[in-house]
RNA sequence: CGCGGGAUAGAGCAGUAGGUAGCUCGUCGGGCUCAUAACCCGAAGGUCGCUGGUUCGAGUCCAGCUCCCGCUACCA
């Protein structure tokens, strides 16, 4: 029986538009994955959707004097349309203000509960009585007790960057009201991840020692052997899931214990609109659960989620979490207050038709081991130097020369000499090597060896020299175009997870729509003698320096 | 402070079980002219963050240190 694999993509948070961080840690990879999969003929549900609940967007739309919902409606469309314009290829992206979500978390935290899985403790809290509202650390300002800074936050001094509690302050005021908060006793529900120490260390430090990522398994066992401790699952606040238990009143449960769940209730709205069973994908033991995340998602997704789904008893923990490292733009970190980062929605402005030079730059300089940093100097090298000069030249060369030589009409090869026959054999394992990459979440090396591909075309031509022979060796001409098509076809097969939009394309050139999948290269020529080519056109296009230049202007203005 | 990840040619990155440092881009030289001046070949360029140690031999193991990023925060 194959194998079933339920792909999810960290849910955006709706108080932002998506940028290329997100893009390089998380979407593009998923996407690349779930692709690849679909090519291989497997059975893939690739699931993602905004996480709309918490302080946070509470916080925003009191400042902006809006409702919640309409923070979360304005990002929800705004977010979903460019993951759609971009083509990321989601078969479901929910919200987790949906009914069905919120009843799917509800049922969850009610079951949990009255299986005895949570414990409950009363602190005090911080509490603004003007606003009638508990305050998250963040949102109490003071002076700093260490270095006397009268702007520090309640967690974190920027000025001489010591991490407080909001307690420690001096003269503390709510960033809400700007009065003094006050201490209020508050009760909350806490899931004990103590009790789940040792299931956690032997599933992930044992079992997955060897197929997980080592900055993943790092973080997990930093976790583990400092000793976990229970979390709260609950929240003081208005803007969130009610809490669906007796003493529940004016609580809501804490964004990240919905979040993940937002997942599985995104699945089940998936089957109610497609007539499918949602179970299989959740519950099924023949279903690889991979979460694509970055990595300050890490304890979210294998520490606490999978103790939730343990709790729960019927669930599949994933099989991997292959989490990105970060993303840096020109040297600087990412930060959405200052503006500095590349918003998804304005590179499809800016760069129309371009989607895949943007995946490109990022799987080929995909986070994976270590923060990288993307510049736009880097950008254009990537898309002139590969893949207009590499990739989309050799598309083009081969394509002339069809024209040229045989009016676009594949000619019948002639006996295959050695410099054929090595490069129709790493033709032929060009696929493998590529699918193992993939299948180990090395995008970034995948994504090169699919350019050495493209290189192989390149050389294959250069080496033998059609455009000399054909005036006098018109035979062997058959055989080095016949060849270098294949080679042409392979790209088109083998470009489809990183370059979608390319890859539609080159098939649309090649007129070989529809009857290939990831095998087909396995020794066969997908493209045979009388074939008929349709239409050449360019793949890629140059990228001058002024458009270049426009976008550095942008970012420092 | 603690924990985790990272520090390798001008830039961006690989380096599997320790044994003469690799890839891509860029630079320089040559070749080709079918191709979006695009392609192909060759060369130069690194005391592998610092300091010690283990070893016949360390980028690769051990100890200490420095810097960057993240987590330890109701900023998801």
């Amino acid at each position: 029986m194959s194998k079933r694999y339920t792909i999810t993509a960290a849910l955006p948070y709706t108080n932002g538009p998506i940028h290329i961080g997100h893009l390089a840690g998380v979407y593009v990879p998923a996407d690349i994955y779930a692709r690849y999969l679909r090519m291989r003929n497997k059975e893939v549900l690739f699931i993602c959707g905004s996480d709309e609940h918490g302080v946070a967007i509470s916080m925003k739309a009191k400042k902006e004097g809006i409702t919640p919902k309409e923070v979360i409606d304005k990002y929800h469309n705004m977010i979903k349309n460019s993951f759609d314009a971009f083509g990321i290829s989601f078969d479901y992206y929910g919200r987790t203000s949906s009914d069905v979500h919120r009843k799917t978390a509800q049922e969850f935290f009610k079951t949990m509960h009255d299986e005895g899985c949570f414990e409950t403790q009363t602190t005090k809290q911080l509490y603004d009585a003007k606003e009638d509202q508990f305050l998250a650390d963040r949102y109490v300002t003071g002076t700093c007790p260490k270095c006397g800074n009268p702007e520090a936050y309640g967690d974190q001094c920027e000025s001489c960057g010591s991490s407080l509690n909001a307690t420690d302050l001096i003269e503390p005021k709510s960033a809400l009201s700007g009065e003094p908060p006050s201490l209020k006793t508050t009760t909350h529900w806490y899931l004990p991840l103590d009790r789940y120490e040792d299931f956690l260390r032997s599933w992930i430090l044992e079992s997955h020692k060897s197929d997980w990522k080592t900055n993943v398994l790092g973080q997990v066992k930093s976790w583990i052997d400092d000793g976990l401790k229970p979390r709260a699952v609950t929240r003081d606040l208005s803007w969130g899931i009610p809490v669906p238990v007796e003493g529940g009143e004016n609580k809501v449960l804490y964004v990240w214990f919905d979040a993940p769940i937002g997942y599985i209730s995104a699945t089940k709205e998936w089957a109610l609109q497609t007539g499918k069973d949602w179970k299989p994908y959740w519950q099924g033991k023949n279903t690889e659960l991979v979460h694509f995340i970055g990595k300050d998602n890490i304890v979210f997704h294998c520490i606490i989620f999978p103790s939730v789904l343990k709790a729960m008893g019927s669930y599949i923990l994933p099989e991997n979490v292959p989490a990105n490292e970060f993303l840096n733009l020109e040297g600087q970190k990412l930060s959405t207050s200052k503006n500095w980062a590349v918003w998804l929605h304005e590179y499809l402005e800016d760069f129309p038709g371009k989607q895949d030079v943007l995946r490109y730059v990022l799987t080929a300089n995909a986070p994976e081991t270590k923060d990288n940093d993307f510049t736009w100097s880097d950008f254009q090298t990537r898309n002139n130097s590969e893949l207009v000069a590499i990739f989309g030249n050799f598309i083009n060369r081969v394509m002339v020369l069809m024209r040229k030589y045989y009016d676009g009409k594949v000619p019948v090869p002639n006996a295959y000499n050695e410099a054929d026959e090595s490069t129709r054999s790493e033709l032929a394992t060009a696929p493998h090597k590529i699918a193992a990459l993939i299948e180990q979440y090395k995008f970034r090396a995948a994504s090169q060896e699919m350019m050495q591909l493209a290189r192989l075309g390149n050389k294959y031509l250069a080496d033998e020299e059609p455009w000399k022979l054909i005036k006098t060796n018109p035979d062997r001409v058959a055989t080095i175009m016949h060849t270098a098509l294949q080679v042409a076809a392979g790209l088109a097969i083998v470009s489809e997870p990183f370059l979608p939009y390319t890859a539609q394309k080159l098939r649309n050139m090649l007129q070989i729509e529809s009857n290939l999948d990831w095998d087909s290269l396995n020794g066969l020529s997908p493209i045979g003698g009388g074939h008929q080519l349709g239409e050449a056109t360019l793949l890629f296009e140059k990228i001058e320096d002024d458009a270049i230049t426009k976008q550095l202007e942008r970012l420092t203005s």
